[in-house]
RNA sequence: GUGAGCGUAGCUCAAUUGGCAGAGCACUCGGUUGUGGUCCGAGUGGUUGCCGGUUCGACCCCGGUCGCUCACCCCA
């Protein structure tokens, strides 16, 4: 806060008196109009150098949705606020203190979407998907918001892409989602484990966190000040601190596995049969659990391979989610699905090394040199497009030098060259880059010339 | 929201005890007519994040502030 010295001035008062007191009085800095404008917090450009990740990651998705049959979908970047706030939970943090939420000029509460689930099930409802053949597969990708404190692997505005079962209640569901999952990071070329636990339904899920709370309470003199905290706001949550001194009183805690319903245990062990039949390597984490409140039965996350166990950050999540749509105000529909975090993964395709396919550089530089020769080469280009024959060229540069350089660091294989001569001869000159050679083609024959050179 | 570390050119980093703010890379131009890589030369680029204090003098020391990074909370 700035220091209120004087009472607060009408702005030609304030002038007056500046003009007055002129020569004696400091100058306030004029606002900086050269310096270059600043990003927002927490947000980030993805520059060219990092195209060829998100290209391969998005291909990548989009064949696995393919060939697993799950179709597109994409839905608002803003929704109303009351959908996050029934979906994710109002004692959630993430609707707490993370949304990006304000009154649009219509006096409506929007909000910036924090996660994808709850508007592909408020799509799937107010369509009327469940008229269709179930399940409804889907599959999305774009960016997500949370004001957070930014650091590695977070950050204000991220991508998450994920994959949504909905309209089927079968543990074959949560199965199918969890080796799609573990086979897409496998594809990207990611080494990650998946870790696999039940939270039950509500009805197993309530007892449990009552047995819970009276074993923490009773020993509250031996937890950290955030497992206190965390018994009165979210009291699954003590299951996965990490404080040495919490770690007695978590291992001798009651388990979630022990309080399923037989239903819920069913459910549970028939998705860890699938598992193991598809040959899927899982860990089963029953301190596992889940931050947003639409979960119930089957959860699980992804964590990066070679970390410390427990310190990383998932690289994806997900779990089952029946009771969702009712809490949206529609008809009981069983659903699960599963996201990723984008740029973590993209993180540690990078540190990994992992291969990333390039786009195919061009093979020949077309220089242009004169008036005429630059009119014509537009032309030769979009013959040279038409043809399949990847082409670059700068139709700004005038000196054969400069268009020469460009040609030598793009690496091309040929530069053509069109100047004035050459339009008035009809003739192309084809230059071999490695070899220095150069020859002189009719300018008809020029694709078909360069067509059997490249092969 | 809490804690720690760091802010010098587009990038990576120098600058002796407090004494003229520099290099490499990149970029632009040139080394004679229409030919790239290697080489040589020149040039552009900075309110040292910002504000204040100490001092004859501050990139350097002190305070504040903003930002970045990392961690906690929480999360993909």
């Amino acid at each position: 806060m700035a220091k209120e010295k004087k009472a607060i001035k009408s702005k030609p008062q304030v002038l007056e008196e500046a003009a007055k007191a002129a020569p004696k009085e400091k100058v306030v800095a004029p606002p900086r109009t050269s310096s270059a404008p600043e990003l927002l917090r927490g947000m980030r450009d993805i520059l060219p150098a990092e195209a060829k990740y998100w290209r391969f990651l998005r291909k990548t998705a989009e064949d696995f949705a393919v060939a697993y049959g799950f179709d597109c979908i994409e839905t608002p970047i803003m929704e109303p606020t009351n959908l996050f706030v029934r979906a994710v939970g109002k004692q959630t943090d993430i609707v707490e203190k993370e949304m990006y939420s304000f009154d649009d000029q219509g006096g409506e509460r929007v909000t910036l979407r924090p996660e994808a689930t709850a508007s592909i099930v408020r799509a799937y409802l107010s369509h009327g998907m469940f008229n269709i053949p179930q399940p409804v597969k889907l599959w999305y990708e774009g960016p997500m918001f949370r004001y957070e404190r930014p650091q590695a692997g977070r950050s204000r505005e991220f991508h998450q892409v994920g994959f949504e079962i909905l309209g089927e209640g079968k543990p074959a569901v949560d199965a199918e989602l969890i080796i799609v999952g573990n086979a897409f990071l496998r594809a990207l070329g990611v080494a990650a484990s998946v870790q696999v636990n039940s939270i039950g339904h509500a009805g197993c899920r309530d007892p449990f966190k009552a047995a819970l709370l009276q074993h923490y309470r009773a020993r509250r003199s031996e937890i950290c000040e955030d497992c206190k905290r965390r018994l009165t706001r979210n009291p699954l949550r003590v299951l996965d601190c990490k404080i040495p001194e919490c770690q007695p009183v978590k291992n001798s805690s009651p388990q979630i596995v022990d309080h399923l319903c037989d239903d819920c245990r069913t459910h549970f062990m028939k998705v860890l049969e699938i598992l193991d039949e598809a040959d899927v390597p899982y860990v089963l984490t029953p301190h596992l659990v889940r931050g947003l409140d639409y979960y119930g039965r089957t959860v699980f996350e992804y964590v990066p391979a070679g970390g410390e166990e427990g310190a990383q950050s998932a690289l994806g999540a997900g779990g089952r989610y029946d009771g969702l749509a009712e809490i949206l105000g529609g008809r009981a529909t069983s659903a699960a699905g599963l996201a990723f975090g984008m740029e973590r993964i993209i993180a540690r395709m990078r540190e990994a090394n992992a291969p990333v396919p390039e786009l195919p550089a061009p093979s020949i530089f077309l220089a242009q040199l004169g008036e005429h020769a630059r009119r014509k080469a537009f032309a030769l280009f979009e013959k040279l497009r038409a043809a399949g024959i990847r082409s670059a060229a700068n139709f700004s540069k005038e000196s054969l030098k400069q268009q020469m350089e460009i040609a030598g660091k793009l690496g091309v294989r040929y530069a053509l060259i069109l100047g004035q001569k050459e339009v008035l001869e009809g003739t192309l000159i084809i230059r071999d880059m490695d070899s220095g050679v150069q020859e002189i083609v009719g300018y008809e024959k020029a694709i078909e010339e360069l067509r059997r050179k490249l092969g």
